[in-house]
DNA sequence: GCAAATATTTAGGTATGCCTAAATATTAAT
DNA sequence: ATTAATATTTAGGCATACCTAAATATTTGC
């Protein structure tokens, strides 16, 4: 059974690769960033995993997920995201608050458990946060959405996700009025700073820095 | 944060101490064999625990829970029960196959995931396995529910719950005139197939075979 | 191409939590 | 009361997972 730690760096390193190319390798420095560790203690557990064969691991060129280091990122993926719907759905939690409590839930190790939660959950496809969940064979559909920043004036959109689970983005968002499946519009770009002026639901209107609209991600109405 | 390993000593000692005399002290030969490692171990982690006030430690004397350890020691059975009731008669996990993933999951540090999972749950009183689940403020009835097959002739009960919650099991009961509350005593037991002929509210008579007996969770009067 | 800047690894140290074996304290038996 | 049996603790080690600082490799700028 993979240590709470290992299963942390393995679903780090999915999360850092996820969208690049096939055995894109992560840098110690970015791993270490990423999970607030140090380099250092990086480079001493991508020794472990690769002892593991969690990942294929070249000192200086970072490491990137084998098979087996995938498998299990997928599935941890899984159960993070079927009880971020559990919590949102049946237990109420706001989709800001249920990251930091699936971030434990997700290792529980029950295979049987996670099978029953989706089935319990109905085969959900999409977690709080409209990424998708990948199913019990880890197949995840690549993302179609894109960010904000990407849409043109005057098109319509409707908002699908966030890029960034981060606890004070999605309180911003629903200080905003912006949830999953909210619709809107870009108005206009401000000058200088690039900041949005939005239209929500075809009525209020919101203004919204880059940074954040660069996170959200949103699919354009047909 | 208390850490797994501290969580799971500490719910060890109230498990050993329950019943018990209040500050019962329990050895480290006890511990270590419940928990299945070594009495150095044990006493070992003893000085951690004393150190952190979790309890109170006379070397050679064996530790008690202080009332920091109690608290801690009790929320975890309260997270522990909760999760089986919800493994049981949310997912349909079987009475003997929740404990393990219970294990588990009480160990998940949320007061908000506690607070909201008892309300999903309508705040039950008993797990799957007949014990009491302790209140909010840690309160918790002395004495175990026991099925009704363990009730003695003559001896005044009442019903705390039910084992399964098949509704065939609970339409059978409302039939009968049995349901949560109901005072009873068993007048006779038939020979052959042990039925119960039992006595209910003072003056009704009702028959229930054994296997209905077996199901019903009583506490018997002081 | 080589030095400076940057990135990564190694070295040496800490804390937790486990182990076995040896030492010591307590309890029981005569 | 003193010894024998039993229980408990201490001593010395091991593995994981973290840290800082020093050493080394790679990349970049001129």
């Amino acid at each position: 059974m993979p240590s709470q730690s290992i299963e942390d760096y393995i679903k780090a390193i999915w999360t850092l690769s996820e969208g690049k190319e096939d055995r894109y390798a992560v840098s110690t420095n970015a791993l270490a960033s990423h999970l607030m560790t140090s380099k250092a203690s990086v480079s001493e557990m991508y020794k472990r995993l690769a002892e593991k064969e969690f990942i294929d691991y070249v000192p200086y060129r970072g490491g990137s997920l084998s098979p087996k280091g995938r498998q299990l990122a997928v599935s941890l993926i899984r159960k993070h995201r079927l009880w971020e719907v559990f919590l949102h759905d049946k237990l109420g939690f706001g989709w800001e608050e249920v990251h930091d409590i699936a971030e434990q839930l997700e290792h529980v190790h029950s295979q049987e458990l996670t099978k029953r939660l989706a089935t319990f959950l109905d085969h959900p496809s999409i977690d709080p946060h409209g990424d998708y969940i990948p199913d019990a064979d880890g197949n995840i559909p690549k993302q179609r959405a894109k960010p904000l920043t990407g849409l043109s004036v005057g098109v319509g959109a409707q908002v699908v996700g966030v890029l960034d689970s981060n606890s004070k983005l999605l309180s911003l968002l629903s200080q905003k009025g912006i949830a999953l499946g909210t619709s809107l519009c870009i108005q206009s770009v401000l000058p200088f700073d690039d900041s949005r002026v939005l239209t929500l639901n075809g009525n209020q209107s919101v203004e919204l820095s880059y940074k954040a609209c660069e996170l959200i991600l949103i699919q354009e109405n047909i």
